[in-house]
DNA sequence: CCGGTTGTTCAGCG
DNA sequence: GCGCTGAACAACCG
């Protein structure tokens, strides 16, 4: 479910209870539900993977993790994590992290660092790179705080596109690469937002749950790799290692 | 039916 | 107290 582009998709199916009272909340999660009965909901945002519901003075912080999923005006089987009832519908949570945040979104989070955002500041994620420069990219890609919103899929494709081999090391990479690779970045993730709508992203991956190059017909490899041992699809003879 | 996973947090260890 | 590692959690697909 959860890369950014697929909390984008969320967040548009869920606007239309923006300016909608809360007439009722309940569900799992760990969470005062008393606070949010009969509050309004001032706007829905999101920070990368998060899911913001913002009221006045505090903000509920969804996190879909690996397996969350959402209904709007249905319901599941299974009791939700969070359920909030409206006046004329309903909007229910499933299988996710639920937090109630008594902050504004704005004292929380970087939106600069979010590769979705308007506020997205690719200089900033240049400086954070170059503070790790021994980091291999397949983990510096996965790293929220520098590229808020990318997930595994995305790590696998953009590095295929830009034939970049997922072990190089941060600060080998050209120039020019690191340049082509943080712009591919967010081509690739809005990419991803239009191919997800249509219900067609999966046609378009090419390395991703692959076991032939597209360029080469060569098997590609798949190694779990990097801190969280994450599965990573690659050419060994297109993608260029940089570093050891 | 089993294996795998679009993710994160936290306990436990050195 | 730090960083690192692996476990734990979860539901659905093929």
């Amino acid at each position: 479910m959860p890369e950014g582009p697929s909390i984008i998709i969320l967040k548009e199916a869920v606007s239309i209870f923006k300016n909608k009272k809360v007439l009722h909340a309940n569900g799992n999660a760990k969470i005062d539900f008393k606070k949010i009965n009969n509050k309004t909901i001032n706007d829905f945002k999101s920070w990368g993977k998060h899911t913001l519901i913002c009221f006045d003075g505090f903000f509920i912080r969804i996190h879909l993790l690996m397996f969350g999923t959402y209904r709007v005006n249905e319901k599941k089987d299974a009791k939700p994590k969070l359920h909030l009832a409206f006046k004329k519908g309903e909007l229910n949570f499933y299988t996710c992290s639920v937090q109630l945040i008594e902050k504004n979104v704005d004292e929380v989070y970087d939106w600069s660092a979010d590769i979705m955002n308007d506020k997205w500041d690719e200089k900033k994620a240049v400086k954070k790179l170059k503070e790790i420069p021994d980091t291999l990219i397949c983990d510096a890609l996965l790293d929220q705080d520098i590229f808020s919103g990318l997930g595994n899929i995305m790590k696998n494709e953009v590095l295929f596109r830009t034939r970049i081999h997922p072990k190089s090391e941060v600060g080998k990479l050209p120039l020019k690469k690191r340049r082509e690779l943080l712009k591919e970045v967010v081509q690739y993730a809005f990419d991803f937002l239009k191919w997800k709508k249509a219900g067609v992203l999966k046609k378009h991956w090419l390395a991703y749950s692959k076991k032939i190059c597209p360029r080469c017909n060569i098997p590609l490899q798949k190694e779990y790799l990097g801190k969280g041992k994450r599965s990573t699809f690659f050419c060994d003879n297109c993608q260029e290692l940089y570093g050891s």
